[in-house]
Order: C-alpha cells, then structure tokens, then sequence
DNA sequence: CCAAAAGTGTTCTGACTACACCCATGC
DNA sequence: GCATGGGTGTAGTCAGAACACTTTTGG
C-alpha cells in the first residue's frame, strides 16, 4: 500500500478543453485510458511527483498546477490514497511523448474515452474547480502564449465555462479586473483587421 | 510508511471561534498539542477514518466534515501522507473525553498553544477555507442548535469572520438568501424581548 | 464590394453598504 | 424608568448583463 499521484492537465485546442491521456499498455485495464500519474518515488514530495508526472508527458514546467483532492478506492486500486492534482498548459508548448506503448494524447472533454481506475470522478471534479477558479481568479494565464489577442483569450474562457460570453463585458471586465493588460503591439491576421495583444498582469496565480 | 488523516474540529465558543486539540502523552512531541488524528485502519476509508476521529473525539456523527488538503512530511512525521479534514460542530452538542492522557480540550484560534508537527499550517488553511466557504455556503448549519436565534447566528458569523456586521444587512442575507427561515416561535431571554427563533432550511451542505 | 474579425458605450438591474431609531421586556 | 437586546427601512454605489453598429483588412 502506498500513495500515488494523479495529474489532470488541461488544455484548449481547437475551442475544445481537453485533457491529457495515456492509453495503458499493461494490465491492470490494459487498452484503456487513463489520467497521467503513479506512485511516489522514495523519499519524493506529492507536488513533487506531480511536477514530475506533468513534465514527463507534456515537457512543460513553471505551469499552474494545483492539488485537487485525495481520492481512495480510486477503482479498488493497488493505491492506499490517490492525491490528484489539476495543471493548466498551453497546448502548443507541449511536446507530448511519442511511444506507442503508453501514448499520451489530448482528448476533448466533451467526447472521453472510457477511462480506467474511475478517472471519470477526478476529471469532473477537476473541471468543476477549473470552471470556477476562472471566474475569480487568473488561471487562465497558463493557457496562453505570453502574448494573445482578447478574441483568444475570450475563447478560452468560453471552451471551458462551454457558453458564449458579450465581447464587451468580457473585455470590461478582464482588462477592468487587471487580469490582462495591453501591450503596445498589434498582430496583422489573415484577411482581418489587426488586434491589439495582450499579456497577463503576471504569470503567476493570484486571486481577485 | 502510511497515510494518516487529521481532522481539524471547529467550534464557536463564548464568542471566540475555537478548535479541539489532543494534548499528546507520549513521544514524539510529548506534551505539546496536536490535532485529533491518526493512521488508517486497514481497509478503512479516509472519510470514514476522518468520521471515526470526529466521534471518539466529541461524540458527535452527522455534521458538516470535509476534505481540505493532502500534506506531505508534516514535521517530519512517519506519515507518507496527511490527508486533513475540517469539521463544524456545535459546543452544545458534544462530549469531550475525560482522560488525563491524551486529553482533548477547545483552544480558541487567536490564542493557539504551541502545536506539534506543524499542525499551525492545518488550522490555519481550515481557518482561510471556513472564512471563504462561511460567505457562499451555508456550513454554519452545523455551528448551532437547530433552532436559534438571528443574534446568535450573527454572533457565530462575527467570530468566524472576525469583524462586526450590520444587524440589518446580516438579517437580509441570510434570509434573503434562503439560508434559514422563521420558524413560528419565539424564545423569552431574561430582561430582553422575546426573540424570534430561525432554523436553517437545509442541515446539509449547499452551496448558494 | 464582401467576408471576417476588431473595437466601442449606454442603460438597467440586483446586490451590497452605510446608517439611526423605536419597541418589548424584566428588574 | 432604565438597561438590554430585538426589530425595522432607505438611499447610494458598484458590478454585471443586455444590447448593435462601425471599422479595418485581405481577397
């Protein structure tokens, strides 16, 4: 018996949310899917292990990444408790693994495979908490480049909360709220009017 | 190398918002407080192993109890894993255990002792998350009896929140909101007018 | 000239704050 | 009659929601 640590990292990728998945290559639940994660290492801290877990399958650090919630039981596993953590990336600075064996991929959340382990509860609860740490905190940060346009960062926030938002209430409240600021650039697009970049006031969680 | 749980046992008393510490009889950290805790049980659940901790403690089931956080090498301790709970009773209700060993007894929150391993960070996480949830949720359910008056559920919000509310503007939350209700009766203090008694509309969790 | 996305202001509503006086009771 | 706590209403402010048109650009 003994503590493992599960990671729901998420992304948006085509105005879909997604979260990352390993199709498991061994038995237990061989052929399934399954949330990024394994036991402790020795002498290893849990936000050790999850830092650890989310860099190996995605090759991103310095993200958001929170605990979520200490499961046990977790699919009668082998684990005495799971601690979950939950990690926001932005989907074009990972570089996911390319082994066939254990492949991680995005998912849409929308369209899950049947998971492994119950890794169904821990995905729901950890868009639940994503949901609504968006609304007053800024965690949206580690989702985007450094530097994006409103229009981006308002489909990110619609992907997630999965309902359209006013582009002027959204604007007022994000820049209002100091969660964004401008920076003095513009980006030229294809066939459309130059947009004005933002950057987040800082790259780091803070609450509002 | 094992999972514990330690639950943090809230209560208001006397105005101050309280917590119930075990004074520890044995090695390590003989002498200095501790919250309630221990390891699992084999094939026990952490919920129900927080439930347990509850109910030797205080003799009480059935009141708000709920996952806070998952720490690792808390004072060094031989626990993998320390998987905290914090639980709202009301003082009325419970019956301390009356042994010189490992006594527990109420301290009140701005005047803790010296707690053994590091169990300040626990109460004082419990503390911030009741703060927070005390706003959106109606948790205080389990505070008081379930009939009571508006003063002496304004007295609890007060001490949790640690600072003075408006008598009207308390009154039109929390009824306004739906948290409790009138119940026809009233209550003869001493030399005071009669008060009107309120009860809670749910004594469950739910958020608002 | 048309399609596509960027940008912009006002009005309304509901929630929260601040604030002061009278009432019923027991002593 | 007075001390104690119970009970009540109003005005101001602020955040959030609803809502439509004009501009720039590339093709």
């Amino acid at each position: 018996m003994a503590v493992a640590v599960v990671v729901v990292i998420f992304t948006v990728r085509d105005g879909e949310l997604s979260v990352l998945l390993i199709e498991r290559s061994a038995p237990p639940c061989e052929g399934e899917w399954a949330l990024p994660g394994g036991f402790l290492r020795p002498g290893e801290t849990l936000q050790a292990a999850a830092v650890r877990k989310l860099h190996e399958e995605t090759g991103v650090a310095d993200v958001f990444l929170e605990q979520l919630y200490t499961f046990d039981r977790l699919g009668a596993g082998a684990a005495e408790a799971v601690v979950s953590y939950f990690a926001l990336v932005d989907v074009h600075r990972t570089r996911l693994r390319e082994e066939l064996e254990w492949r991680p991929a995005w998912h849409a959340v929308r369209a899950l495979p049947k998971l492994a382990f119950e890794n169904e509860r821990v995905v729901e609860l950890a868009r639940e908490r994503l949901r609504n740490k968006l609304e007053y905190t800024n965690i949206a940060y580690s989702l985007l480049p450094e530097r994006f346009t409103l229009s981006e960062l308002q489909q990110v926030y619609e992907a997630i909360l999965g309902e359209a938002i006013d582009k002027r209430n959204f604007r007022k409240r994000v820049v209002g709220l100091g969660i964004v600021r401008e920076t003095g650039e513009v980006r030229k697009h294809g066939a459309h009017r130059p947009a004005m970049l933002y950057e987040f006031t800082r790259r780091e969680p803070m609450v509002l």
